[in-house]
DNA sequence: TCATATTTGTCCTATGATGTGGAACAAATA
DNA sequence: TATTTGTTCCACATCATAGGACAAATATGA
């Protein structure tokens, strides 16, 4: 297993963060796709969610049914610890290859 | 072939851009570990470097033997204006996802 | 001066990890 | 039994990783 997360794995992680007790399957896959404008498929969600639970990054439970139309139990993500802890890491080391840098334009302090 | 960069090309790709005229595979490889702290193995990075020209992303040419002790000549690589986009779509994506977001006591902006 | 050692740097290839897509399936209410 | 919501599954493509093999240059010494 890798030391480092992969870019997809990071968009995932902080979707989770972003979306805080409401971190399920379909609005993960739907603030991805506003964010960045960039279509996510069901399967690459979920066996990028299930890949980082293996790693201990985050964990997930099942919801007890709520009072709508119909559906199957959500499956709700938080993130632990060492999933910040990875994110963190991938920000600084981008962060640090992007200081000073210069591209179309602009500038990265 | 992905739409998207995978996390070790933008790394690679910005030390190319740091390294400006002096981007070939020895320092390229000494320039990501001196500013990650990431262990860079040789056939990674080629490999990936191989890629990124095979997507259009940088261009590559051997330079003429340098007065030096010894060695093969130089594969020099250069960033192009693709590649910039590439990496300023990265990076404009992970921007938005981390916009507000605050992990282990800091806060992104 | 040529054979060979030394130095610097790239190529090759196998394998594991990550990313991708969508059909099938499951579980709830209507 | 139909409809809705959501997840599992699986096959395959792309990206990441490692290091030994190989290549091409200069140095050296008999």
């Amino acid at each position: 297993m890798s030391e480092y997360l992969g870019e997809f794995e990071q968009i995932v992680l902080l979707a989770i963060v972003r979306l805080e007790e409401g971190a399920y399957g379909v609005p993960i896959r739907h603030e991805i796709e506003k964010r960045t404008d960039r279509r996510v498929s069901i399967g690459a969600l979920y066996s990028t969610l299930d890949r980082l639970e293996g790693k201990g990054f985050v964990h997930s439970w099942f919801a007890d049914a709520t009072p709508q139309r119909g559906g199957r139990s959500k499956r709700y993500f938080r993130l632990l610890p060492e999933g910040a802890e990875a994110l963190a890491r991938s920000k600084a080391m981008l962060d640090r290859m992007w200081q000073g840098v210069k591209v179309k334009g602009g500038f990265h302090a």
